[in-house]
DNA sequence: TAGCCAATGGAACATAATGTTCCGTTCTAT
DNA sequence: ATAGAACGGAACATTATGTTCCATTGGCTA
């Protein structure tokens, strides 16, 4: 299949990747931005989306899907629970899913779908936290919460370049999770992290 | 001392502390949010300071001002390297230095009384932390840098009330600490980040 | 007491940024 | 040859926001 309705199925990935790029760089950036990097007019993207806050729900969504992908994966891996989940945690760091939804949250106003599929996101996280926790792999006192906000605090590291940036969170990733393996350490201090508190963040 | 120069010498202080919160909370905020804040006109700023970037400048010295005394106190303990530098790490979250100067970085054109205040700043921090490390109180392959980093990280969690923002930014210190406190542990994974990785962020 | 002036409030102004629409053009399929 | 999908990008509408300007207030001094 060749012509224009190549060019347009080409344009609907070229398009968002594009958004991708510019919108984990700067979840402020233009829409004109976005255009630009994907080498094209603004009415290819107004083709596609109703608007801005329908394209950003959609890279969202996207972001939210992988999240799900990566829980699976470490649910089905049936070996040390803990190496599933530090496994897990790498996978979400690589993908950059945190600046597609935290940094992105409030940006947009959620729609029906794409809550049900945050919900299920944090389903299949919990399952993947609880099971390393019930093997006793985890220091006393954290929860699921904490991880997410371990991710939100990795997310926000930006050193230029995208793979030097990955390369860094990975370091200090690795401390993080270093900090939670000690088994005999006492609890972290101050009240933990709450559901409530992660999902705040959320317009509406 | 009473009457309409008192009320400028109160604003002074007034003002600052306005203009403190409000950028704390969102850097990008509009000059007539900090003047709403304070309870005074626009003019009450624009008497004060040049212009917006003037008030940037003087909050983020103010900021590195603290972060120097806070490294001096810190250089000032004779007791356990490593316990002057955990502490130097904990006044530098409370008193939330990186939301002044890490967050304002690039949002305005420092002067060069600035990047002198921030140079030293910078040197201080080093002998805090050499000191702990030459103790041996440190994981081998870290360095000042991964400490900036580290507070970058913390100044990116947000949870609506700021006492509790404090609070559970010292959750994720104590973690830190503990993974950096590992003196058998391997180096942390990936080249150590570099100073000038650390001030590239600095406009001009 | 009259008058000067620092200090102020806040409307008005000038821009800059940016989401969205619209129209002429291109290119493919029939 | 023609209809219509897909597109480019200028034009438009709106909003956000830094800065200026002027009338007003209140204390201090001659």
């Amino acid at each position: 299949m060749n012509g224009r309705k190549a060019q347009a199925a080409r344009n609907d990935q070229v398009i968002l990747d594009a958004a991708r790029a510019v919108f984990v760089a700067d979840p402020g950036a233009p829409i004109a931005a976005v255009a630009e990097r994907a080498g094209v007019g603004i009415s290819a993207l107004y083709r596609r989306y109703a608007g801005k806050e329908d394209l950003l729900r959609k890279l969202c969504a996207d972001g939210l899907k992988t999240y799900i992908a990566e829980a699976e994966t470490a649910l089905a891996d049936e070996g040390d629970p803990w190496n599933a989940f530090a496994g897990f945690m790498r996978r979400v760091v690589d993908a950059d899913v945190q600046s597609l939804t935290i940094n992105l949250a409030g940006t947009f106003t959620p729609d029906e779908d794409l809550r049900r599929t945050s919900t299920r996101a944090a389903e299949l996280a919990e399952r993947v936290f609880d099971r390393a926790a019930r093997a006793g792999a985890l220091r006393p006192g954290v929860n699921v919460a904490d991880t997410s906000l371990i991710l939100d605090q990795l997310a926000a590291l930006h050193l230029g370049d995208e793979a030097r940036t990955a390369q860094i969170r990975h370091r200090y990733l690795t401390l993080m999770l270093d900090a939670l393996r000690l088994t005999s350490a006492p609890p972290p201090p101050g009240p933990p992290p709450t559901a409530e508190e992660v999902t705040r963040r959320w317009k509406v």
